[in-house]
DNA sequence: GCCAACGTTGGC
DNA sequence: GCCAACGTTGGC
């Protein structure tokens, strides 16, 4: 089981969005990256990820899950890029913000925190269960 | 709204 | 293959 972080501006897509698309889920698509794409492509049906707001909000605010791998973006010719799709699966009772992660010296090493401009992240188990504590939310 | 940091592009 | 220039991202 795969672990990880998914972030967004919400005014382009946001946590409303995914969830508007149910159990069907949405291509996570545009993303121009390579290391994001390498990520994406790790990815199994099943594994879960943090939904991230950034910006304004820059706080979790849902989970979401793998529910297809990575396959051409749909939104590009360009054959490079890849994407899974994802659905929402519960929102966090509480947002965790960016503050409250950078205070927890156990995710110091989060990438969040050391690279915020990395749009696909990889989270750990451990990293997973203190967040989902901190949202008071069911891993 | 600004600007630093980063990734990508393209000229050499 | 290097590196300067550029565009984009996202925290502040």
């Amino acid at each position: 089981m795969g672990y990880w972080l998914f972030k967004s501006e919400p005014n382009t897509w946001g946590w409303d969005d995914q969830v508007a698309k149910g159990a069907a889920g949405e291509e996570w698509d545009g993303v121009r990256n390579y290391q994001a794409r390498n990520f994406m492509r790790e990815m199994k049906v099943g594994d879960l990820g943090f939904f991230y707001h950034s910006m304004k909000e820059k706080s979790v605010v849902g989970i979401v899950e793998v529910i297809r791998q990575a396959h051409p973006d749909s939104t590009t010719d360009d054959a490079r890029w890849e994407c899974v799709d994802i659905k929402a699966v519960r929102p966090f009772e509480q947002k965790v913000s960016l503050d409250q992660i950078k205070a927890d010296e156990r995710l110091a090493d989060m990438v969040l925190v050391k690279n915020s401009r990395l749009s696909v992240q990889p989270v750990t188990e451990d990293q997973w269960h203190i967040i989902c504590t901190l949202g008071q939310t069911q891993p």
